[in-house]
DNA sequence: CGTTGCATTGAGGAAAATCAAGTTGAGTGG
DNA sequence: CCACTCAACTTGATTTTCCTCAATGCAACG
């Protein structure tokens, strides 16, 4: 979160950040339907955030990595709305959000930096929705590779060798495609030398073309 | 927008509120690329928000009616990211952002309704995006008209007949469907019974029926 | 070393896209 | 007022894409 704030300012944040938590890999971060108190940063880890409906039909909302913050639709009700669970270990800031609210009262550079953020997630969902009304499962699947490969880079991971923390289901959800289409489509992209894939390790041969398998540039945060 | 606020609150919340722009029939609000500066109040009318890709996909990301919050997007890059256009003659209330910021450090409530307002329109793509990912055609549709047809009970129409502001093309776009789809899906509805179609008109017959044909009850806002 | 969970692959079928007419209705101009 | 145009809609035939079902592979783990 800190960014665009003075020293100050991270200090006063600083405050609020009540106590870090920890989520074993399979946890839960938070279950849809429990009571909203705080947002969560993710200090370290890699999580998945997904609704479940009554008559069993999942989504996965997104998968979450370090920098992240969790919780923003629960603002509304002050339910959470989805479950997050953790995809490996993880660790976690909580930040009580009715301190946040106050605090960035008193600090306008916090409150603007709150407001991008909550407008990204808007930005991000549409861009998945994108994925999902226009692209068929190669796109899609390529169109989410970019976007994590994107994201380690950002990490300072490497851009073209990474490991999924997700499961092929899991991917499907995301992507709106079942588990064997995504098998297939990763299947298709190793055929075309495009990438490599060894279980869940994801190698990057060939940046350009796979960009170029999804007809828009426009990544997804 | 004014819900949960004092009459003070109102008043002040008045000042911030410039001026007020008509937007004719087909005219856009604002459009993909440009500058922000405003949220927009919807006062009266209907808009339809689209992204459009430069390999020509487009994807409408909602329906606006009245007393909804046009441009949130736009705050996490000060760039719309969508074109906003009107459906029909439309007129809204421009709120420049900056004022709004300021002068909710002034009113606790006011910050708190508009985080609301944000986290519900999160809320909202989530449903979407479980639409989308997750639901077949007839559901998808039938999810669609339920929506529009809660939001018109809302404010004070009948929830039984009311008439599409749209074309079978931007109801596929929003559904991630091709407009045959959509209308071979409306008139599978109508031979059931379920409802009944006449060009833009939609009078639902059996709501009972049109609820169970999505499955879940989880209302797109 | 069998179990278990995840992944791959193939065959067949269902859903939706695409292609192709035709229809309807609103608006335009003769 | 009628013919004309154009856009939106409907419907049918065909094709593509993805889902479903089923078999198999494969690594991790007790």
């Amino acid at each position: 979160m800190p960014v665009g704030l003075n020293e100050n300012e991270i200090h006063v944040l600083g405050e609020v950040v009540s106590h870090k938590r920890k989520i074993q890999r399979g946890g839960y971060l938070h279950r849809a339907g429990s009571k909203f108190q705080s947002l969560y940063a993710i200090r370290s880890g890699f999580l998945k955030t997904c609704i479940l409906e009554q008559d069993g039909r999942q989504q996965v909302t997104g998968f979450h990595m370090t920098g992240e913050l969790l919780g923003l639709d629960a603002i509304s009700t002050e339910i959470h709305t989805c479950d997050a669970v953790a995809l490996e270990d993880s660790e976690v800031c909580e930040i009580p959000f009715a301190k946040l609210e106050e605090i960035s009262r008193t600090i306008p550079s916090l409150m603007h930096h709150f407001h991008k953020i909550m407008s990204r997630e808007i930005v991000r969902d549409h861009g998945v929705m994108l994925l999902l009304g226009s692209m068929k499962a190669e796109e899609r699947l390529a169109s989410f590779l970019l976007n994590l490969s994107r994201r380690f880079l950002i990490r300072g991971y490497s851009e073209y060798n990474f490991n999924l923390r997700m499961t092929r289901e899991e991917i499907g959800s995301y992507l709106g495609l079942k588990l064997e289409t995504v098998s297939r489509a990763f299947s298709k992209l190793q055929d075309e030398n495009i990438i490599r894939v060894d279980n869940k390790h994801i190698q990057i041969n060939d940046m350009t073309r796979l960009r170029m398998k999804m007809g828009n540039s426009s990544c997804i945060t």
